[in-house]
DNA sequence: GCAAGGTC
């Protein structure tokens, strides 16, 4: 049996359509998908399906010494346990094996993790391996008449950075974790990417924080040619010449800024002086790569994430190539005629296809980059309508799809025109100058509407025409500091800078809030990152620098070129991070109390209104947060928060008890608490409004339901009985509620309207709505997070794993689970279980 | 419970 290994199920099974003529039958192994015709198999892995580590003994963070790490032995550990045991279980039986994982270095390490595998079960089978830049017919059968052999020498590239990467990310974050005392959740992390792009953030910053304005002021005249009508007016800037003879509109002081103010004010005619008029040429845009294609979904308002999270859907559907690519060059297997062609016949792009088509020649753009791995992004084929996608898809795949027409469509051409003209005045001539442009050919514009394309109306004039002064104005101004990185920004600076991938850059960001380093959109280093980027400058330069990654570059190419070894290489690393240990072993304490107060000063809301301390937010040992005093013992005063999502503090503070606001970040139910004090009397305030008898001691004891507001901001229907008598039922967190005259028949209540945003809607009966409510829960939700130290994050990546609840975990298998689950050990899962039982 | 890199 001839045995195929890709790197991907999807190329698995593209590449079993194209050998077997498509009448390969995938057959479902262990969760796995084989592809099966004649005496072939074909399976795809999940990229890396094993991963590096240190053996179990060294798993206790407390007992180990971090330096211990940096010679500790490292494994390779299986990942992903159920690929690897089904590749096992084909490789025993193979007379013939090829590689055909991702033309690149890392497909590279792919290919020999699985040739390991291979080799382990089965020690004389011949491996070889194939290598492609595109799955099209063409290349692939080329590929598999003439195949190659695995190049050791690049895999090994790869593991140096594997290992260097662990070393020094286990050992620093476990260093500076441990000094801080912060074990658990929330560990200090540290590492060759993420730290030097925590230090983008902070390091912007810091300029913020160190920028001084500067006044200056800026004048405008609007001029209107002779006879013609008011509102034809144009706008003109004041400029100067500079020392260096550049135009310059800023006026930096206010006398002569008032002086030339007052000039053009009394000015009633102003004479061109020149006028220049050139047309340019706007090229399209090139193809998309994920970097582009992130920063134009950013555009759209996509966060990094979620952009790749919908390009990862579509490709998974079929509408679309591989969405991780840094290539820019269209492959010579994509003819885009016939593929516009297609979008000929298509519902919703017929007609800008057909326009495209018209062109006498199609010849599409090209970028800088050309790779082996994957083509740029563009659609394929298989067209969707509307109707099989979601809003947000949509919206994404006619990005794609008209980012592809725009790289075969015509430039557009500009016309700009700028006038000088010169007001006279007490001898001196004041100059003002007008920029207009007009699109003269459209060109790409007509069908990628994402760039602006809107015009300035400035006239024809001729040089010595007299234009009348209609109106002069003066703007005083301020310079801004430069401004924070949106993530598309940072996406590509970490790019220029050749830090992370095409397919980790975006996580890197996410790795980033999720630490708690930075916070809000575009995202804002909180002061534990200050700290954690200061220490690390201080003691471990290196890994904050975008010169490791240079370095390791380097490295990798030689080795990949055999003029240098894996173990040289990694032992080096080595030999450096022991030096900086050697550095950083006397400082332990002095780093851990800069690192403990800085997440102390992340949590201060302001001062406490019974002892002065500081209020910090705090989190129950059951998970809720709430305000708590730093003089706790001593001083017990406390505040509630809502118990929807995690806090955030605001810069704004309350002005009657100066503390900061707060902000629930909870997905798309994030809102704004305010001062938890004010809520905290505002609740203490409000009268409860009586709605009916409560049906749990109405009868008996006389108890009423009455809407009522708790302390943390929240509302709930309760009896008025309480303590005596808990009955409640919840009430939506947002919006005003009215009570209307109309009344549910079955529980003898008022229906409730819920007034949020411009659209009230009608919650109904608070019985019923909330008898609707544990329906829909009972068929949908998730009762995992009632575990002891089993979070909202974790839960989810159970879910994702196929485990919804409770019981799902009792029956789920701890191996497979933990293979499959990352940062969930099989003793975590252990103690679940136990729990739920 | 550490990193970064694949993939989902």
């Amino acid at each position: 049996m001839e045995l195929i290994i890709t790197e991907k199920d999807n190329a698995a099974r593209r590449i079993a359509d194209i050998l077997s003529g498509e009448s390969a039958e995938a057959e479902r192994k262990n969760g796995v998908n084989v592809y099966k015709w004649g005496g072939k198999r074909c399976i795809g892995l999940s990229g890396h399906v094993v991963g590096v580590d240190f053996p179990d003994e060294y798993n206790d963070w407390r007992d180990v010494e971090p330096v211990e790490l940096i010679d500790a032995p490292i494994e390779k550990k299986a990942t992903k346990e159920n690929i690897v045991s089904t590749l096992r279980v084909l490789a025993r039986k193979a007379t013939q094996v090829t590689i055909a994982t991702d033309y690149d270095r890392e497909g590279e390490l792919i290919g020999k993790e699985a040739w390991e595998i291979v080799r382990d079960v089965n020690d004389d089978v011949p491996i070889h391996r194939v290598r492609f830049s595109s799955i099209t017919e063409n290349e692939v059968v080329d590929a598999f008449e003439d195949p190659d052999e695995l190049d050791f020498d690049l895999a090994a590239a790869g593991e140096a950075r594997q290992e260097i990467d662990l070393i020094w990310g286990a050992a620093l974050t476990r260093f500076l974790s441990l000094s801080a005392r912060q074990l658990g959740d929330d560990f200090i992390s540290v590492g060759r990417v993420q730290s030097p792009t925590l230090k983008l953030i902070v390091d912007r910053e810091r300029e913020i924080e160190a920028f001084d304005p500067e006044d200056y002021w800026e004048l405008f005249a609007d001029l209107l040619k002779a006879e013609e009508d008011e509102d034809a007016a144009f706008e003109s800037q004041y400029f100067y010449l500079d020392e260096d003879d550049n135009e310059a509109e800023r006026v930096w002081d206010e006398e002569t800024a008032e002086a030339v103010f007052e000039a053009l004010e009394s000015a009633t005619e102003a004479v061109v002086e020149r006028v220049s008029r050139r047309t340019r040429t706007d090229d399209p845009p090139a193809p998309f790569n994920t970097t582009q294609f992130i920063r134009a979904a950013g555009s759209l308002g996509y966060s990094a994430q979620r952009a790749m999270s919908i390009a990862e859907d579509l490709y998974t559907a079929g509408y679309m190539t591989y969405p991780r690519t840094d290539n820019t060059v269209y492959p010579d297997d994509l003819d885009p005629e016939e593929l516009l062609g297609t979008f000929a016949e298509s519902y919703h792009f017929d007609e800008d296809a057909e326009l495209l088509l018209e062109a006498d020649e199609i010849t599409p753009t090209e970028g800088d980059e050309e790779t082996t791995d994957h083509p740029p992004i563009h659609p394929t084929e298989d067209i969707p309508t509307k109707a099989d996608l979601s809003d947000d898809e949509w919206e994404v795949y006619e990005l794609v799809v008209r980012r592809f027409f725009a790289t075969v469509a015509d430039s557009a051409e500009w016309e700009h025109l700028k006038v000088v003209a010169g007001i006279e005045a007490d001898g001196d001539t004041h100059k003002l100058k007008s920029n207009g442009k007009r699109l003269l050919e459209e060109g790409y514009h007509a069908v990628y509407p994402y760039y602006n394309t809107s015009e300035n109306y400035v006239p024809d004039v001729t040089e010595g025409e007299t234009l009348a002064v209609t109106d002069t104005r003066i703007e005083d101004k301020q310079t801004q500091p430069p401004r924070r990185y949106g993530q598309s920004r940072l996406i590509e600076t970490m790019e220029k800078m050749g830090v992370g991938t095409k397919s980790t850059r975006h996580n890197t960001i996410e790795k980033l809030y999720d630490r708690g380093y930075v916070e809000s959109d575009p995202p804002r280093p909180t002061q534990i990152a200050k700290a954690v980027v200061e220490a690390a400058e201080e003691f471990a330069d290196l890994v904050v620098s975008e010169e490791m990654t240079r370095e390791l570059e380097q490295d990798m190419t030689a080795i990949a070129e055999g003029e240098a070894d894996l173990s040289e290489v990694a032992d080096e690393s080595r030999e450096y991070l022991q030096q900086v240990f050697e550095d950083l072993r006397e400082s332990r304490e002095e780093v851990g109390d800069l690192l403990q107060k800085s997440l102390k000063a992340d949590k201060i809301l302001g001062p406490c209104p019974e002892s002065g301390h500081d209020l910090l937010v705090r989190q129950s040992r059951r998970g809720s947060y709430f305000v708590g005093c730093d003089g706790y013992p001593d001083c017990e005063y406390t505040l509630p928060l809502p118990n929807t999502g995690k806090p955030l503090i605001l810069d704004e503070t309350c002005e009657d008890h100066d503390l900061h606001h707060v902000k629930m970040l909870a997905g798309r139910q994030t809102f704004v608490h305010g001062c938890p004090l004010c809520k905290a009397e505002e609740a203490d305030e409000e009268e409860d409004e009586v709605i009916g008898e409560c049906p749990e001691c109405g009868a008996e004891e006389g108890g009423e339901l009455a809407i009522k507001r708790l302390q943390n901001g929240s509302r709930l229907v309760g009896c008025t009985r309480y303590p005596d008598c808990d009955y409640s039922l919840p009430l939506p967190r947002r919006g005003d509620i009215e009570v209307t005259d109309e009344r549910c028949e079955e529980h003898d209540l008022p229906e409730l309207v819920v007034h949020s945003g411009d659209d009230p809607w009608e919650l109904g009966c608070p019985i019923c709505n909330y008898r609707e409510f544990q329906a829909r829960e009972s068929e949908s939700g998730s009762d995992l997070e009632a575990l002891d130290g089993l979070g909202a994050k974790t839960a989810e990546k159970l879910a994702d794993a196929g485990i919804e609840s409770v019981a799902d975990l009792k029956e789920a298998e701890v191996e497979t689970v933990a293979s499959e689950v990352q940062g969930v050990s099989e003793d975590r899962l252990r103690g679940w279980q136990a729990k739920a039982d």
